[in-house]
DNA sequence: TTTACTGCAAATTCTTTGCAACAAC
DNA sequence: GTTGTTGCAAAGAATTTGCAGTAAA
């Protein structure tokens, strides 16, 4: 789905719950939608604040991903401990994610089989799923070898001791 | 490893870092790994209350289940928003989750399958995995069942609109 | 004009922390 | 005795909520 038919959809979404199409409303979607990455309430919120526009407070920043929520445009996801992030569902395809220790950044993988046997393991018990999360958490190709380098280095360099 | 065991180890792990067995260490690992349930660190701690034994401050609580993790003696689970949910991993051979949205049980299972299909994922793109976390979300067998009753009497006498 | 929405600041929920008294080692 | 621990109450971080003014429909 494209973006153009995402927005309809939401303000579909709106006008069926008899909600109104706010320029708040307005700019925390596009602002949401206009990129892949993954967000938190408060990233959104800074990137708001950052651009020009309609004021939009951090309360109605929580307001509205709730609505997106619902509507199931986005979905969130816990990325170990702390705040939740986001990521917009519609109009992209089913994914799970690979999550790095050291740089934070978030990887998205997706393999048929799993799923197949995701959807045998809860079949064989009865559980009807509505959602689910599959996130592995580690270190990414790029940090891996970042922090291989510095091993050799110390090595090299002879270093003092290994510190957390 | 059995119980006995694994208190033998919980020993050790203070003793290499110069910590100290109290009391109140030693009722906070009794009482979790006592459990096959899943626990808040406020039910821990309600646990702890209503029980008989040295008095044991919510602060101890976190603090000693955040020394439980560092050991790895216990895992942290998210199960949707809110509070952190810790199972014993020491003694506990690896699973995954369903969580159940109706009645808050949490099932097990595991897939020695999809294990490798993870792992081949991961693999696949120098991700080096640290640990992680699958959870289907959804309803168990028991609440669908209620559930699906609870319409056909709904059909049966005629109900009102359906809220939620 | 009606009904919903927004910003603000206060409230909540879960978790962490500073500090003085206290208990292992 | 030392050094790490505990409980308490206050602090923090993320998110929610009550309310009076504001803006869509």
């Amino acid at each position: 789905m494209k973006h153009e038919a995402i927005r309809k959809s939401f303000e579909r979404f709106l006008r069926t719950r008899d909600l109104k199409l706010t320029s708040q409303r307005s700019r925390i979607f596009e602002r949401a939608f206009s990129t892949h990455e993954h967000f938190s309430a408060e990233t959104l919120y800074d990137w708001l604040r950052e651009e020009e526009g309609p004021k939009v407070s951090r309360a109605t920043v929580y307001r509205t991903l709730g609505l997106l929520l619902e509507g199931r445009f986005i979905q969130s996801l816990d990325v170990g401990r702390g705040e939740l992030v986001y990521e917009h569902v519609t109009g992209h395809a089913h994914h799970d994610h690979m999550v790095c220790l050291a740089c934070g950044k978030i990887e998205e993988f997706h393999d048929e089989r799993i799923e197949a046997l995701q959807a045998e393991a809860s079949a064989k018990r009865g559980f009807v799923v509505v959602s689910h999360a599959h996130r592995l958490v580690g270190y990414c190709r790029g940090c891996v070898r970042k922090a291989r380098r510095e091993d050799e280095e110390e090595q090299r360099f002879g270093g003092g001791a290994a510190t957390e």
